[in-house]
This record gives structure tokens, sequence and C-alpha cells, in this order.
DNA sequence: AGCAAGATTAGCT
DNA sequence: GCTAATCTTGCTA
């Protein structure tokens, strides 16, 4: 454990500056940690969503809502923003920057680091149904509503480095039924065929980190390739 | 002060 | 697949 705490180094603010569709496919692979006086717990990041700001019907701060909920979502990148659904605590990272209200939902990890600890938390066995969801992730972290607005660049929580996913499927995001038009927007993100996603759904776009024997120019804009 | 809705989960049919 | 659990937030009065 020793080794492992010197080797995991908190990913700076400039990470959290590019823009928010990337930044959701980049946090994918990247190792999202938590200390706590019962130990550390962490795991890779395999689903992300992207909510963008006053434009996208799905994302608490449409048409610039700003309450005591979305304030953090003013701030600028790399805040964590929690909050509340039905009975669990939701987690995400800031984007966008100052006054642009977006964010990156935190949907599923693979557990790396602290595996009991998480089992313990959670009070199941299988490890394939620790993290394997927004509001398990939390519970397996430890993540409350008392780490609204805390800095993901130092600990106790942050993000670190991972590894690089071959291959990035995009879809749409989960249980946003009632947004409008921003229902079917394909800013779900997962790591392919990882099997601690949250859910089971077509890929719409598949985003290849290393496009086999396809050079970047044949990608689409926002470095897609449509799949139908 | 009252009320409706919700970026979920677990358990059961 | 369907539903209850369970409670905060934000909006209206």
């Amino acid at each position: 454990m020793e080794e492992i705490t010197k080797e995991v180094v908190p990913l700076t603010e400039a990470f959290y500056e590019q823009p928010t569709l990337e930044l959701a496919k980049a946090l994918l692979g990247c190792l999202l940690v938590r200390e706590s006086t019962e130990g550390m717990a962490a795991g890779y990041i395999v689903e992300s969503e992207a909510y963008i700001g006053p434009e996208d019907r799905a994302t608490h701060s449409f048409n610039n809502k700003r309450t005591a909920r979305t304030e953090i979502m003013f701030h600028h990148s790399g805040l964590a923003y929690t909050y509340l659904m039905h009975t669990h605590c939701l987690f995400n990272v800031v984007s966008g920057g100052e006054e642009k209200p977006e964010a990156i939902l935190i949907r599923a990890l693979e557990p790396v680091y602290g595996i009991d600890l998480m089992r313990k938390r959670r009070g199941i066995e299988d490890l394939t149904k620790l993290t394997n969801g927004p509001g398990k992730l939390i519970k397996s972290l430890a993540i409350t509503m008392g780490d609204y607005g805390c800095s993901m660049t130092k600990p106790p929580l942050y993000i670190a480095k991972g590894f690089c996913p071959e291959s990035i499927s995009a879809g749409k995001r989960i249980g946003i039924d009632n947004s409008g038009e921003a229902r079917d927007y394909p800013w779900r993100f997962w790591v392919t065929n990882n099997k601690f996603v949250s859910r089971h759904q077509k890929s719409e776009l598949v985003f290849f980190q290393n496009p086999p024997g396809r050079a970047d120019s044949s990608l689409l804009p926002g470095g897609f390739i449509h799949l139908t």
C-alpha cells in the first residue's frame, strides 16, 4: 500500500480544462481514488456521461438555472458536484470552466484497490456488482454530499492516470427520458466490452484511440466513427 | 407550508 | 420488466 500511494499522483487542473465531451472520454481508464481513515479505495473509470450546460435539457443547469444545488457547476473545472437522487448520492466532475455550467457524471468503475473495503461498505461480495452504477460506486468509495465542491486535484478524493482504453463506445444517456430532444444525444461513454459498465446498450458510435489502419483524417468530427 | 419530480437500486414476478 | 423505497430540492402559494 505504501508503494501504491507513491505512484498514484492526482491529475492537475489543466487536465480538466478540455472540452466536456473530450474530458468525458479522457476520464475513461483514469483511476478514481478515495482515501479515508478506513483505508484507500480506488477504481478505473469505465463509464461516464456528459451534461452540457444551458442548452442541454437533461442538465440540471439547463437555461442557466442557478440554485444552491447547481451552484458548483458554475465554478471552475475539476471540482466535485454531488447531488441526491432518490436514496442515493451521485458523483460528477465539474467541467466547462467558470460560468459554463457543465459536468460529467461518473457512472461505473472497475474496482482496483481496497476491494475488501468496498465489499464491506456495500455489504455484498460479487465483484462485478460492486461499482457498476453511479449510486453503487459512491457507496463503495464512501463519497457523500460532504464532498460537494471539493477539488479533484488533491486527496482525499482525486483522479489519477490509469490505463488507455483501446476503444470507447458511445450511446444515449441513461434515465433522462423526460428531457425532450436531449434524450437522444450520444453523450454516454464507456470502455468497449468492459464488464463493469452499469448497463449494456447498443453502441451508436465508437472512438478508437489508435484506429487500426486509419489515419486521423478518416475520423468524423469529434473523433467518432459511425457504426450505422 | 405543501407538493411533485427525480442523471437510482434492489428485489420480486 | 415493474415497483417500492425514501427524501431533498425547487417551485408555487
